[in-house]
DNA sequence: ATAGGTGCAAACAGTTTGCATGTAT
DNA sequence: ATACATGCAAACTGTTTGCACCTAT
């Protein structure tokens, strides 16, 4: 069975203090204050652990590395922003993406992006 | 200035030909029975100046390797096959994404992602 | 002739894995 | 005690770059 070790307990709390999509580097970064000498090499084991577990689900950025989040959030998706980078969780989903789907195609699932500029570098672009 | 030679001939014949996004390495398989001798590297710097002189665009498939596809299309989405893997264009855009947007967010743009099954693994799944 | 392109190999970033050691059970 | 977890370094994949040679202009 899958042990309780500090370094597990301490990437478990960051997703649940942080609570949005973080990669694996933000991970050990967060963490890093907080056990000492931990490797990037447990990060990557204990998020494999994690996703298997289903305590947290990957959100495959495009274009860029994976990152994750906890998992049982239901169905969501993600405003990225062009300014600073991070990912942020959005509500709602505006639907009939079967409507686009080609003849003879079987469509099981989507995922919709947004792009823009979040309100904390909108509110500094202003101040500037 | 930018040179025609016999590996950027045959890169963008491939891209005219398959006309669907296509990954550094496919271009590379495709490219390899034409050009002897051609390298990766070449694909990749052909990719880059390609993408500058606005011959092809990027198309980021969430986790996975970034594709490419000609230019100039128009507004579209992809479907991605969970099968084999292949991504297709799709045509239309169901639209009202700015509903989603959190207060003092400013979208930009969005991206669309279907997954499922294509009609050519259909097909072969239920000869099976 | 010469600036830009090519092939190869080395370098890099992100991720995974082997192995000896550590530790929760 | 022992099986699972950890840290480190090596390996691996996808991508970029340095360098000597090649070629379209």
């Amino acid at each position: 069975m899958t042990r309780s070790t500090k370094q597990r307990r301490a990437i478990r709390a960051v997703f649940e203090r942080l609570n949005r999509p973080l990669s694996p580097q933000e991970i050990l970064d967060q963490v890093g204050g907080e056990v000492e000498g931990i490797g990037i090499a447990t990060v990557y084991r204990t998020i494999k652990s994690f996703v298997e577990e289903v305590i947290i689900v990957s959100v495959d950025v495009p274009g860029e590395p994976a990152r994750y989040e906890l998992a049982g959030k239901g169905h969501h998706h993600h405003f990225r922003c062009t300014d600073c980078g991070s990912v942020y969780e959005i509500e709602g989903c505006v639907g009939n993406f079967k409507a686009l789907t080609p003849p003879g195609f079987l469509v099981k699932d989507h995922e919709v992006w947004l792009y823009g500029s979040c309100s904390t570098c909108r509110a500094s672009a202003g101040a500037a």
